[in-house]
DNA sequence: CTTAGCATTATGTCATACATATAATATGAG
DNA sequence: CTCATATTATATGTATGACATAATGCTAAG
């Protein structure tokens, strides 16, 4: 006789498959943003378990930012954040170490990719915002051999906001913390300034003019040679 | 007489309490994975609420990733896996138009960004399994015109792999579905294969050749002829 | 020493009651 | 009649207590 194959019994929770039922009503239903979802009591009636479990379950699909809940007016569908989620947990010291450094790697890939949306994008009054960022970084530069973190943020800053990628930029605003973290890392554990090849280092005020007149293709490799102190250490470091 | 300046009111509710006071927790005692949690009950007496509110704020962090439970075993704090948290969410039916177009956007730029990476990393046998994939491609490809998509995914998913960042890696996987459906969607609208200026086509046999023997800087250049026609429908469609 | 069974325990689920905020309606002043 | 104010209804938020369930560790039988 032939046995049917032993189906994996449903090891899922019972809020799991609510949740789950819920996300299929969402996308049967093609719920839009602002779209009204039944109550807690209805939900619960209508698969049959406790308002407790309907709870959790809306609860974590709240925590994804999927719903939003007002007293009173119930809850109503959301289109998700995806970079809101992140914002709880990508905490440094949080996050392993592992990780961070695979996240500083994606900032520095992210920054070479970019090119060909800043060129597409650019407007005059982008560039005059970061001619102003040059302007006052270098009237303070004289002090301090090393840049300041945070005019290296204004600039660098920017040019994720010109990208006109608005998941882009909030995804950078969300790994400031991380650079942040890194790069203070970076220069304890390597305190000496780094030693650009001859000839080859790049300013933000470079960049800057290569953005105005050159090509995506000069603006790499000239960000390529801004980046080169990162490379080098995310290449020492190993990739794992 | 002196007024003290009227505090913002607290408008966060007690689960969001309970769930920064965790968070607290688990930075203060720097909790390493595995590491155990007090118990419900014990939380809840600790904070001088209900164990609901326990139970709510827990089941936020596991939602992000941040603990793991086991019945009889306890809550244990895990190192969040930031990428899990979008797979959910991640759905095309779920997301709106803008955002899939700045994930397909986010694609272009990860793969022009991540040249550097590669050439660092490259390894004998990612180079011959990338010579397998495009021998397969070439094989089949008499009869289509347009590549076909699971080889586009194969090559381009080895080159995530061999950037040797795991995040990286998984957030590829991760947008796999935004992109098959932008691709059928640009495909759909747009079913005339796309006209290459004359002589700047580049196969991903090309490609391979390029990251052989190549530099970063030549292979960035190939990989922008080789996505031409979905930069060309990035800019086409205006960058909002 | 191994194994089967049992007791223990922390999370999972349920039921119920009450608190709280707010949308909707009713009320009153002008 | 219009606008501001008070009332009420309602859905979510919180609390409490009980029981279900599964995994752990102990115990006793083999």
């Amino acid at each position: 006789m032939e046995l049917k194959k032993l189906e994996p019994v449903g090891t899922e929770s019972l809020v799991d498959k609510v949740e789950s039922r819920l996300l299929k009503y969402f996308k049967d239903n093609e719920l839009v943003p602002g779209d009204a979802i039944p109550k807690e009591i209805d939900l619960a009636n209508s698969l049959g378990v406790s308002r407790t479990v309907v709870r959790e379950a809306l609860l974590r699909l709240r925590t994804l930012g999927l719903v939003e809940s007002k007293k009173r007016r119930g809850m109503i569908f959301k289109q998700p954040d995806i970079i809101n989620n992140f914002a709880r947990v990508l905490d440094p010291t949080l996050l392993g170490e592992d990780t961070m450094k695979q996240l500083f790697e994606l900032r520095l890939i992210l920054e070479m990719g970019m090119a060909d949306f800043l060129f597409e994008n650019r407007q005059q009054k982008d560039l005059e915002e970061l001619e102003r960022i040059v302007a006052e970084e270098e009237a303070t530069a004289t002090q301090k051999i090393r840049f300041s973190l945070d005019k290296e943020i204004a600039f660098h800053g920017k040019l994720y906001q010109m990208s006109n990628n608005v998941t882009l930029q909030k995804f950078q605003d969300l790994l400031l913390p991380v650079f942040n973290y890194v790069y203070l890392k970076e220069t304890k554990t390597n305190p000496d300034v780094y030693h650009y090849s001859e000839g080859e280092f790049v300013s933000h005020g470079m960049l800057l003019d290569v953005l105005k007149k050159g090509t995506p293709e000069s603006f790499r490799n000239a960000m390529r040679r801004h980046l080169e102190p990162h490379f080098d250490h995310a290449f020492r470091n190993g990739s794992r």
